[in-house]
This record gives C-alpha cells, sequence and structure tokens, in this order.
DNA sequence: CCATTAGCTGAGCAAACGATTAGTCTCCTA
DNA sequence: TAGGAGACTAATCGTTTGCTCAGCTAATGG
C-alpha cells in the first residue's frame, strides 16, 4: 500500500527532507502541539538537533510545512479544469471524477493537516479559508451572470453553505470512518459524494409535490 | 454584556464549581492542551493543588466538564419543540427560531467547546458526533415514511450532508467571524442561515429553467 | 473548649519540553 | 592532499508541565 512507497521513498532522502515530510505527517495526524521535536527526529532517524540546524525552531518547521502544502493546494486547483460551474451538469461530474482521481494520491494527509491547520486557528489555515471562499464566491458570481441561481436565494449564507457541504468530509472524516467503517475519501464514496452534494444544489431533496398536511 | 454577568456569578460559587467553570471556558478557547492547570487556578482564583484534591487529575477534570456539557446538550435538544421535520415549512421555520432564541445564552461557550472535542477527536466528542447522526437519520427516516425526499436522493450521503449544513457554522466560525466582521451565532444571522439552509434542501438553488447553453 | 474535618494553600518534585552547545564526520574544491 | 563548509550527533541547558504533600484556616459537633 501507499504507506510502504513513502517509507522507501523516505529513505533515499536527505535528513532534511526526511525531517520535512515526517513533521507533515505527524502534525497531520497529532497536531503541533501533539508532537514534540524528539517525535519528529526519532520517525525521521535523525538527531533533534538537525531541526534546528535546518529550520531554526520547531515553530520554523511548521512555516516551512505550511509552504509546501500551500504549494501543494494550488497545484490542485490548478490542475482542475477550467470553472467547472461553468459546463452541463453532467460534464461537469465528468470534470470533478477526473479530477478526484488525480489527486487522490496526495489528498489524505493534505487534508488531515489541514483539517488541523482549522482547528488550531493557525494563520495559514486563515488564509487558506479565505482563499477557498473567494474561490466560491467568484464561481457563484460567475453562475449568477448566467441568471442560474434563483434571485431569492440568500446570497451572504450561499458561499458558506456550498463551502461547508465540500468540506464537511474534510473535517468530519474521522467520524464518518468511525460510523461507515470506511473513509469518506476512498474514490467511490468520494464521487458518489460530489453527485450527492451536486444534486442537492441543483434541486434540494424534497419531492416536487409534497403531501402537505391540511391543517 | 454577559461576560460580567458571568464573572459576578463565579465569584459566588464554590472552588470546586469556579474550576469547572473556568476550564470550561479555557478549554473551550485554547484547547485541552493549550491550557495549563496553573492558568486555569489562576483565572478560578484557587491555587493549583485544589484541582487535584477535587477531581484527580487534569483529565478527570476534563472529564468532568465533558458530562456537564452533555447533559446542556441533552436539555437543549429536549427543549426543542417536537419532531420539527413533520411540520409544515414556514412552522418548521418558526420553531426553529424560538428555539435559536432559548438556547443562545448558553451556546456560545458549549459551541466553542463542541468544536474543539470535535476537531481534537476526543472521545465524547466521536459520541456526541454519533449520537446528533442518529438523531439526524431518524429525522430523515420519517420524511421518508411521508415520502417527502424524492427516492433518487443518495440515501448514504443524504444524512452526512444534513450535518455538514448544520455544523459548519458550528465548526469555522472563527474564520466567518473574520469575513463577516460578526460571529454567526448571532441571532440574526443564524436564524438567517437556517432559512437558507432550509431553503436549499427543500429547492436547491438553481433556477428553475436554467438556460443550458445548446452545445 | 477541644477534637474533628472539609476546603484549601503553595513550595516543591520528577518528567518532559524546546533549544543550544561543542564536537565529529563527510564531502567538495583548490 | 590540505582545508574549509556544511550535514549531523550527543550531551546538556533552563523552563514548563502535571501532580504531590505537609500544613493552614474556619466551621462543626460533642
Amino acid at each position: 500500500m501507499g504507506h510502504d512507497r513513502r517509507l522507501k521513498l523516505v529513505d533515499s532522502l536527505s535528513g532534511k527532507d526526511r525531517i520535512l515530510l515526517c513533521a507533515m505527517e505527524l502534525f497531520a495526524r497529532r497536531g503541533f502541539d501533539g508532537v514534540t521535536t524528539r517525535d519528529i527526529a526519532t520517525q525521521a532517524d535523525v538527531s533533534v538537533g538537525l531541526i534546528s540546524h535546518h529550520y531554526g525552531s520547531k515553530e520554523g518547521l511548521r512555516q516551512a510545512v505550511d509552504e509546501r502544502l500551500i504549494g501543494q493546494f494550488e497545484r490542485f486547483y490548478e490542475g482542475e479544469t477550467g470553472h467547472v460551474e461553468d459546463q452541463p451538469p453532467r460534464e461537469m461530474i465528468r470534470s470533478v471524477d477526473r479530477w478526484v482521481a488525480s489527486v487522490a494520491d496526495e489528498w489524505p494527509v493534505f487534508c488531515r493537516y489541514f483539517r488541523r491547520a482549522l482547528l488550531e486557528e493557525s494563520a495559514w489555515g486563515g488564509a487558506l479559508f479565505k482563499r477557498y471562499f473567494e474561490l466560491v464566491r467568484s464561481s457563484i458570481d460567475r453562475l449568477d451572470a448566467q441568471g442560474r441561481i434563483r434571485p431569492d436565494v440568500d446570497r451572504l449564507w450561499l458561499p458558506f453553505l456550498f463551502m461547508f457541504l465540500e468540506t464537511g468530509t474534510l473535517l468530519m472524516d474521522p467520524y464518518i470512518k468511525q460510523l461507515l467503517g470506511r473513509s469518506g475519501f476512498e474514490e467511490d464514496l468520494w464521487r458518489r459524494r460530489y453527485r450527492a452534494y451536486g444534486d442537492m444544489i441543483a434541486r434540494g431533496v424534497y419531492s416536487a409535490a409534497p403531501q402537505e398536511d391540511s391543517k
């Protein structure tokens, strides 16, 4: 599985890179405060002093990890095919499918780290959130320009609702795994969620003719 | 404001209760690991030893706080008017409004703590999530029995999508506050979100007749 | 009036933390 | 091949952590 691949990769790297990769994984799993420099040193098979040598401090190491992941995030969305919202529904689904498959490999670690960053309210977590918000809002603006969103829909909360639906799995995956027995990021589940998500946005979930109690 | 009220209340309490309340607030704000027993002792105006005396350990204190908040959670939902989903849309909105107003006072601290518990993956956070999931699923089952949900809607993801929409504000409030300048839990915003949320579930957000590019 | 007890104090402890240090090893270059 | 540079180690520093424990104070009961 992917774990072994990663470990073999790690062996061939320099101490500096091993520290960065191990820190990324440990921060993602246990949070910044939940990891000691000694943990990182042990995992990366280097001495504690080497961390300070390369990154100045634990905080410096965090920033290095952050920057690397920001870059990864940008690359994720660069790879995405244009503006998916502009495409007809069926084509949009296919685009998302392709995109999911292409980033699925690195996604899990990124997700867990992003989740932690949000929780700890770190500076870059806030920055990422804002950047993501702008992304969603510009999508909405584009849809709006085409008249595809009903005028009575609340424009203040709409972008947030989109974000809640999209990032929900990210933030709650540990519990989803607990309930479903498997991660929501396994490809088929992920795809299925995107469909459910798109469907809810497009049409809601209620029947067309609700049998209302005449009261 | 509420802060002064709380402080005055604190002064009249025993050391044991002061410790509990201060711990609750500090855990909610900075997380379990981000707070030291000395912080709590200072805030509660007691000595460090008294915490161990009453609660055995920091972990014991956490459990005491957890139990108290679990009780609060139960009370929140006991007070809720029956099964809101069974009511016609307009009446449902009014019910939610009433409920929001009735719990808004204690809600903020509870929210911040719940947020922490969920993101730190504590045991009781998991338990609370599961309990909440069952709540949502049984609501869906009831709606389903009435035939109010379209048959083609994905029944696996639907409860999760509901939860994402409902808890989104809870988990991201710090960032929403950053973007909007005020908390999403201020009553008017909260109500407005519930409407936007109900509307999306009911009808989606797309126009009835989308002008699709004929291509 | 003294003994008991519950609530509480704060100096102090061992462990763990992030950071620094002096020194070793391994290359690369002149 | 001498020597300078940088990667890296091991030992140790001062600080902070959760927790203990001997003892203080004030109220209670016989």
